[in-house]
DNA sequence: AAGCCTCTTTGACCCAGATCAAGCGCGAAC
DNA sequence: GTTCGCGCTTGATCTGGGTCAAAGAGGCTT
């Protein structure tokens, strides 16, 4: 198993990049040098296991830089993603030990995690935490509401589409590029890992990406490397009217 | 169109069967007076719909009896159920105008509804609310996550059987059962409407149902009395080995 | 620069579940 | 008591996506 990486430098929060996002988003100065005592960083190597669902957590945290994904994995090997972990996400839940999924580094990975005792003790203190945190909650239920009809609901095509338009989107909202028009990004995800996202096999993923190609609604430099020149074709495509806005 | 229902007798938190669940659970006498001025019932008529995708919701609320569904339809008419409410669930999100998901009374139905501004108002400054609204928002994405390996990973029959263990514990925790061994209950839903929170077609749904019976995991008298002779026994058809508590 | 290893693509075939189509059973309306 | 309508079942057939199998394409190691 790989070694878990210690970073170079521990940063303060005021030149944070995910400060503004994450649950301290609402936190004032005195609020922030409270969690500064509780927390401490954790980077992990692309393909490391953060928790293993079932084992104890003793921290809550947030992604700083890097992707992680939830899954949950049935005894006969067959999984599903429930969650992609972007940064400013939240990992862990207040009160409660173990984790009920495996939390996955599918890139290189910096965490910024806080003691969970203290870190539950605190937000009984501080509302502008509690408040964050649900707000935040709220957001990932309505993402997980929406990504149910994908699975229940959508076509192989569709999928894609989807899960193409919300990469697409989350990076240009990201870099603050208008979230129309031409885009391009890399697919942070593997096929298999798109497969367990998306209910399919990696086979299945292929095809439908390679069909997508050839219809011209992406174009592919390498595996990974995808421009969409039409945004709004893409979205047709996923089958959701236009609103969508999952990640936002 | 169906009218809507006038409630008889407006009741008293202090009697209310969902004192103990609800987002007023943790209140103290103080706060149910606050809440109490706040708030109002309204009843619905098994298949009326009590809020539209996109229609602007001037309450939130809590399911005091009866059954709900909250639903995502695609353009071309394809649903997907994204939410069961039962007795105590809350409806309607705090800071956001509008509905996400058509919300439909299943079975007639009574709601505890407070006004939602004075209710966003008073979230501020009484933790109680927020810290149990939290809670109860975290139990909800984790229903949520286990449902889309439901639909993303499991097959019609482990489907069926999922959905049925999961009505079967719920009902044995409401009428404080065992939940093993043999259980009794009937199903709030039509075919149709199964379909639609598992991903199906009612003709599978169906099929499936008979499947079961024909193979003694469960018992049907009429087309919605189900006996469960052994849960265990569902519990291993649908695939999660024993854990589960979703709907807990 | 040869050999691996992991990720990916593509082809051939198969099957679970969708679709299309009758028909049943039971309560409500006339 | 007959008819209507709705929810449900069951059968026949079709098909999207799964499964099994082979091979290409980089990137790393030695």
């Amino acid at each position: 198993m790989l070694k878990e990486i210690s970073l170079p430098s521990p940063h303060d929060c005021s030149d944070c990049p995910i400060r503004h996002r994450a649950v301290c988003a609402r936190c004032d100065a005195d609020e922030l040098e409270h969690l500064d005592k509780i927390k401490y960083y954790r980077s992990f190597e692309a393909g490391q296991t953060v928790v293993w669902s079932g084992d104890p957590m003793d921290f809550v945290g947030s992604v700083v830089s890097g992707i992680a994904t939830l899954t949950q994995t049935m005894e006969d090997g067959r999984t599903q993603m429930v969650g992609l972990l972007l940064p400013s996400d939240f990992v862990g839940r207040p009160g409660r030990d173990g984790s009920a999924y495996d939390v996955v580094a599918t890139t290189d990975l910096v965490m910024c995690c806080f003691r969970k005792k203290p870190f539950e003790k605190m937000m009984l203190e501080t509302p502008h935490i509690a408040q964050r945190l649900l707000e935040m909650t709220l957001d990932e239920l309505d993402a997980a509401r929406e990504w149910m009809l994908v699975l229940g609901r959508k076509t192989a095509r569709e999928k894609i589409a989807s899960l193409l338009s919300i990469i697409a989107r989350r990076d240009a909202t990201l870099h603050l590029r208008p979230a129309q028009g031409k885009v391009v990004f890399d697919l942070p995800l593997t096929r298999e890992a798109m497969a367990d996202y998306l209910g399919l096999t990696l086979e299945t993923v292929s095809r439908q990406i390679s069909a997508l190609k050839r219809d011209g609604v992406i174009q592919l430099e390498g595996k990974r490397h995808v421009t969409v020149p039409d945004l709004d074709r893409l979205m047709d495509e996923a089958g959701d009217d236009s609103d969508g806005g999952v990640f936002a």
